[in-house]
This record gives C-alpha cells, structure tokens and sequence, in this order.
DNA sequence: GTCGGATGTAAGCGACTGCTTACATGGGGG
DNA sequence: CCCCCATGTAAGCAGTCGCTTACATCCGAC
C-alpha cells in the first residue's frame, strides 16, 4: 500500500529523480515535469519541497559532492575515483560527476558546490607532491579525471567509453605520478 | 557604406556571431534570437541561409574543426593544441573545443561532427606511441585536453585558469609523453 | 523605365519553460 | 466525531523558445 502521504518520501523520490535526470541530460534539458514525472509526484511539490528549480539542483550536487570524497585516503584518491567513475558501467551516467560536467553554465548556489567539489579533490591531489606548483599539478591531475569522465559519458568515445576500468586506471596513475610523486623527502 | 545588401556577408555574420555564442554558452543557452541579434540581421535570415538552429550548429562544428588540426605535425600536437586553446586570455571562450564542449546534446548532425573530431585529434595522437593499446593512450591525452578546457572556461578553476599557458603545457607534454612515447625502434 | 527575384523585416504561431494559485483530500489531535 | 492543516492535485500565467508567414525594399536584366 505504500504510505500514501509522506512527505520525506516525496522528497526524497524527487531527489532521486532530479539525480538520475540531472546526470544523463544536464541542467537545461531537464525539466521540472520530467523530475516529478520520474518521481510519481505532482510538480507543484518539486517548488513546495524545494523551492526551485536551481534549488533542488544545488541539493543534488551538494548531496553527491558530500559522499564522495569520504572514504579514500589521498595516495589512492585518483585511482578509487577513476575506479569509480568507471565501474560496474561504461556509460555510469548517475555518477556525480556527471550531473556537475553536463551543467557548464550557471551562477547561483550550484557554482559554489561546483567549485567547492574541486577544490577539495585539489586538495587532496595536491598533498602527494611537494613541488612548489602543487595546487597547479594536482589541478592537472583533477582535469584529466574530468576530461575522461566527459569523454566516456558525453562523447562516448570509442575505445575508452569501453576500455577496462583497471587498465585505464594504471595507464593514467602511472602518467600522472610524474606528476605527483616527491621529489625530495619532507 | 558598407553594402546594405549582401546575402554572404549576412551569412558569414550568422555564422560568427553563432560561433561565439556557441563558444560561450554551449547550444542550449544560445538562441537564435541572441545570434541574429549579435549580428545584426532578421532572426528569419538565420532560417533562410541555415535552414535550422540545428543545422547552423553543425556548420559552426564543421567549419572549426576543419581549421583545427590544419598545421600542426603530431609530435607537436599536444603542445600545441594545449597552447592555442589557452592562449591570448585564461578564459578563451570563443575556443571551438568550448562549443563543442558545452553542448551535451546527442542527436542530430553535431553528434557525428562532434565524434569525427575527437577521432581526428585520436588518430593523429595514436600515431605517437607502438604500444599495443594506442589508441586508448590517444584517447585518454585527449580526455586530458578536453579536461583542462572544461576546468578552466567551465570552472574557472584556480591556479589552472590563471595559469601560464606554457608551464601547464610543459607538464602535461612531460607526465603524457609516459603514455605516448616510442617503446621499441620501428 | 520596369519587372522579377534576391534580400531584408515585422509580426506572430504553437509549444514549452519555470513557477503560482486555487482547490481537493486524508488522517491525526482535540 | 470533527476540525484543521499537512499533503497532494489541476489548471493556468507570463515569458521564451524555434520557426513560419506575409509583406516591404532594393537592384540587376532587359
């Protein structure tokens, strides 16, 4: 029978929804009809629950950016993501990342959780080195995993849309710990 | 004066002004009303020279990706790919990875203008290394291209933005020259 | 000159957008 | 029991979108 009135679970179906949505098509080709349409719920709730639309983008992308960065240690942080953003599919299109990639554009709220989401990658990539263009090198290694991910999801490039996750992982760790490794003891 | 009427010179006018917008606001965000308008034409003239926005789109695609691996020998590809879309400002938006970039957008003719010129860019990077899987090692140093462009115009993303446009390629060419280098004499 | 097609314009159509308003309904507290 | 408010719905507003139509204007061919 499923609880007919629930406003946590309408809540949290449009958040599911506005995830799954925002990830495949970006922020302007998702609509609010197609979010609450997803969910199963009236979209005047999408405004009651959220606001707005820019609102519930910004919950989306500050929801994602929170786990994402929790459980990997830094010397494994460019490997796990890669590995994560690569798995189970070769086209992971609810991954975060996405949501974030496919939605160039935009002021507001979402820009902040956009860049804070950046920064804290940098940060961690930037520990590994000891060059005195850290933040530059690690800002490197952060585009590069970004590079892949729009490559992978928008252009569907072929071979790597398809290539193995471990593969692509060793090539590119490999790559950048020129990058990243010490070049003196600290 | 400047000749009132002139049906190529409206067309080439269309074309620029698209162009631009393209580059800085991808396809969605660009209106046909906004192109007419930066050109100073009848937003009809767009329909009757371009047939659709569509269509405009593709030719923007097409005409740039012509110029873009016009002269530049695949040793120095890399470099130079990185140096022109980076050069002159931190934040070249009228760059034509950026139109290409900025629009996520899956049908229609600039699906498949935006495919042939990453494959383009993959070839001609695949020539540089005999290693077994080239052409992943191709793709992923264009991911690494795409990726710098996308951190830098889409995020703005500090020190990458602001960064001197040498150093960065200086790193780059050294951490993917691991990828892309010759193994063994062919 | 004048006629006809190339060129440019003004206006608006129908669809869709984010968002709002006015109203139905159900279920727990008094 | 019944009232009240949280929850959900139907309808529509004002604006913008891509695109079309009906109409002016200019200029070269004859």
């Amino acid at each position: 029978m499923s609880r007919p009135r629930d406003a946590d679970a309408t809540k949290a179906a449009l958040l599911d929804a506005a995830t799954k949505l925002f990830g495949e098509r970006g922020y302007d080709r998702t609509t609010v009809r197609d979010i609450a349409s997803l969910a199963g719920v009236n979209q005047a709730l999408l405004f009651r629950y959220y606001g707005s639309k820019d609102a519930l983008f910004a919950t989306v992308l500050a929801t994602q950016s929170r786990e994402l960065l929790e459980d990997s240690p830094a010397e494994h942080l460019l490997r796990n993501v890669l590995l994560r953003m690569m798995e189970k599919t070769p086209r992971r299109e609810d991954h975060p990342l996405y949501a974030v990639l496919r939605s160039s554009h935009h002021d507001s709220a979402a820009e902040v959780v956009r860049r804070q989401l950046g920064e804290e990658y940098a940060r961690a990539l930037s520990s590994l080195t000891d060059a005195e263009d850290a933040e530059l090198r690690a800002d490197l290694v952060l585009a590069w995993i970004v590079g892949i991910g729009v490559l992978r999801s928008v252009f569907g490039k072929q071979p790597l849309a398809d290539a193995d996750a471990a593969a692509v992982a060793a090539l590119v760790t490999e790559a950048a710990s020129v990058l990243l490794e010490h070049t003196e003891s600290g």
